[in-house]
DNA sequence: TGCCGGTCATTGACAGTGTCAAGTCCGGGG
DNA sequence: CCCCGGACTTGACACTGTCAATGACCGGCA
């Protein structure tokens, strides 16, 4: 009620996702949830797909404000490897909206420029990143190559602990920030 | 007609997932296809979840079979980069299967024991391989580091060009597969 | 032969969904 | 004052997943 109803419908989107899925998400149990008639969600979205892109973006902002922050301060390998980190806590903490922003067919580029700015703002800090601490490279593949692996340890590494079966069981007594820190010293310094 | 009525339900299902998304799957839709009743299907699968859960036990095992059959021939190290490009050419050639047995709401384990076990077949030739390539280790945390940084290797790199931004953009003239190698090869013979 | 249980499939119904099409209300500018 | 545009509501439609009851078919047994 006293919020933006847009605001509101967003909110009241995630709080349901999280409860019962993304199949779960329904339009007129969100518009019940935010206290208003099964169709006034939709002089705010066009769609169930803009409710979605619009959390998509969300999610890409969220995450490439983080990044942004570890990136600022340390040494180019430091800054690195707290961004990959960064990268995984988010996966973890926000599970709804990390799911949301790798499930393309959601959100047609076309339809939702917006939400694909958004993910181009969060990936280019770990390219820009990967760039320096690599120093300069004579084949241009050979850097891409670099920018791609040192990005899907950490993107594997996060959707494997969200939806894999890293999930369930890791090692007795082995908390996943402890796991995550492993991983990603084995990675950095060889 | 021909076939069994389990079998054409799964492959209709397949290919309406393919056209339409996860979303688009409807039972009535799927029956309309394979030529019967919209409750006909009840028949063979108690739910909607259920064929969801056959597909992502048939997908499990299909992997698991592609990873047996590279893991047979060749030294460690040829074994370990076979299986790894084996996963992610599977993750781009069976797009439809891939996505389902990442997604773990839809398979409750209680309910559909037998998809976590076809899981936990493939998984074991990718744990079985690492353990082998980096010889015996100390510490046990270590070890594994050690099989989830391979696989998040591996696996981040396949869901990054299936429903990440490396399915589009990609150098110019670089194929996937190319880009692959290029990125196993800068990780592996490090 | 005649019946019987079980498997497979059918038709019918119900609540819930996304979305189109109209209506209602209301505050602010001509 | 009127009226206009935005925010919201009510009503309807086709469609969905699933429960229930019904029917066809079949091999085996009396």
């Amino acid at each position: 009620m006293t919020a933006d109803l847009k605001e509101r419908v967003l909110d009241a989107s995630v709080q349901l996702i999280r409860e019962a899925g993304l199949g779960g998400l329904s339009m007129r149990e969100v518009a019940r949830r935010a206290g208003v008639s099964h169709q006034a969600p939709y002089h705010h979205f066009t769609d169930k797909a803009a409710i979605v892109a619009a959390l998509v973006e969300r999610g890409f902002t969220l995450l490439a404000e983080r990044m942004e922050a570890a990136e600022r301060t340390g040494t180019a390998a430091q800054r690195l490897r707290r961004v990959g980190r960064t990268y995984v806590d988010f996966a973890l903490e926000q599970p709804v909206y990390f799911r949301l922003m790798f499930r393309p067919e959601l959100t047609d580029p076309e339809r939702f420029p917006a939400a694909e700015a958004a993910g181009g703002r969060a990936f280019a800090v770990l390219e820009r990143l990967v760039d320096e601490v690599t120093g300069p490279q004579a084949d241009p593949g050979r850097k891409d190559a670099m920018v791609t692996m040192h990005w899907s340890l950490v993107h594997g590494l996060a959707t494997l602990l969200l939806d894999g079966p890293l999930a369930s069981e890791l090692g007795p007594g082995v908390t996943r920030g402890r796991h995550v820190d492993d991983v990603l010293s084995l990675f950095l310094e060889r």
